[in-house]
DNA sequence: TAAAAATACTCCATAGGTATTTTAT
DNA sequence: ATAAAATACCTATGGAGTATTTTTA
């Protein structure tokens, strides 16, 4: 039996469906449901009832669910542990950044980091935000990236760079011609957004919903490179960072308008687990990257 | 992460060896090195000092390993409860039975269980007695049959037949001819033993010390029938349960000679779990198989 | 040098993916 | 009718075995 079987048999019964917990655990779907088979033939029993929608668990699976829950949760502990007491690398940083960031905004605070130590190895993963913060509190990885970071008890918060959100639409569209576009425009219009779970998609929300704004959201995406496939084809507009679409403004691919009302930004934030025991290379790569004093 | 490589871990650090464990999981050494390199890939360090004979865990190893037992305790735990609230059912009844009990003793009372039961159904696997003690009591089986039954409080021991013991030897071995033998006759014999985690190993030599007889071990086996092979070819002498080796007394393949100084057997004995509950299938075969009350 | 562990190599079972069908609201 | 789960089918990989080499006391 795996281990991980377990982990997903937990999110089916937190999720509450196979489909979720495939997206979450990168797995197809199916492989979910072959997963609980698994479980299921191993132990003998049925462990969810699925003549109900939302699928519900059998006492036996109420049973495995604790057990499995409080195994992961030994399991992390150990994992915890263990990064904690692998004494920190003096000439590596590991960093987790959502993919917009690493990709547009982080290589260039890189670029001085590495001229500044070159002896010092960088290593960036790019990871879904929920990946992120997981991973930053097992320890696994030292620091985080991530947009319209939350607040956790485990973790400190910097503040990174702000990035100005411009209306990002296709060549075709009419409002690519505009020089700038109040928020108002917006209405009603046909909009490409992030899938809710994407912390970035609360935070456009709040501010389509500050100034009444309604759209209509054709499509969703979980990651910023896929919204903006959608929007050159002209199949919405989005509200993005300027900074993340740089390179499809300059080949042409697409237009970025400003915003009228006020400065629109998505803050990002640089996350760090609380009392880690961290090495020079650390320290050096949050202060050079950290805007300001902690938050 | 498989969770049976976690018991493979635990055993390593148990036992102090990779072939010893192999041996209890029924794996290749090679195979148990792979489980542990894996482990040590994993999680990104060493976790055993081969540096060191016998092996010496290293303080990740030591987390580990707590960590290990403690997810295995509670798996157990799981499986053990999983199995009592299974229903017991009607019609089946489950044995684990050492080899030498469920070749030879056993099936005069299977077949009588089943002319008065024919609608109960037997299921007998054969397993080496750690095997069934363990199983009897995560409630996975429902009746032990082992030799030399040893105390547990959490098992109820009833008796089951005692086996005569009697000298087994090869057709031209000098002793072959004897009508009978007297036990010090075997003082310097070479001689077939069980290997020293056979109960019945520890039970025979408490045989041969109360008589002051020293036997000269050729050669050690973990099941009946292996060592019946040996003697066969006149590898030496061993001390056999009489049922074990009436085939091959009847094929001549073998001499299976009385001893004169006293009625030596085999103790056996009916192993189930304390307070399991039992249904009406189960108790139908105890009450058939066990001998008198409870012991 | 002898026992134990690591490694090279091979094979097969199984886990997972895609595509499709079945099921439940 | 539609969304979700199960299943059929295929492929790739990883886990285990055998045989051999390397290591350590």
């Amino acid at each position: 039996m795996h281990i991980e079987t377990l982990k997903v048999f937990c999110d089916i019964c937190e999720l509450g469906s196979f489909s979720k917990t495939a997206e979450k655990n990168l797995l197809s779907q199916s492989a979910v449901s072959q997963q609980l088979a698994q479980l299921e033939v191993a132990h003998k029993c049925q462990l969810i009832d699925r003549k109900k929608r939302p699928i519900e668990l059998t006492k036996e699976g109420e049973l495995l669910y604790r057990t499995a829950k409080e195994m992961i949760e030994r399991y992390d502990q150990f994992r915890t542990e263990l990064n904690a007491m692998a004494r920190p690398e003096k000439n590596r940083v590991n960093v987790g950044a959502i993919f917009s960031i690493g990709m547009h905004t982080l290589p260039a605070y890189v670029k001085r980091f590495m001229v500044e130590h070159p002896d010092i190895n960088v290593h960036i993963e790019y990871l879904s935000a929920a990946v992120i913060y997981e991973r930053v509190l097992l320890g696994d990885i030292d620091v985080g990236l991530v947009a319209v970071p939350k607040r956790d008890k485990r973790l400190d918060v910097y503040e990174f760079e702000d990035e100005k959100l411009v209306v990002a639409c296709g060549t075709r569209h009419p409002l690519a011609h505009k020089p700038q576009i109040d928020i108002h425009q917006l209405q009603f219009e046909r909009f490409i957004s992030f899938e809710k779970d994407v912390p970035t998609r609360a935070w456009i929300d709040g501010i389509l919903g500050r100034y009444n704004v309604v759209v209509r959201s054709v499509m969703e995406f979980d990651n910023i490179e896929t919204v903006k496939r959608a929007v050159e084809i002209n199949a919405g507009v989005s509200l993005l960072p300027e900074s993340a679409i740089l390179q499809e403004v300059a080949a042409g691919a697409l237009v970025g308008v400003p915003l009228a009302n006020e400065n629109f930004v998505r803050p990002t934030g640089i996350i760090v687990r609380k009392g880690k025991v961290i090495g020079p290379a650390v320290r050096y790569f949050i202060d050079l990257v950290a805007k300001t004093g902690r938050d």
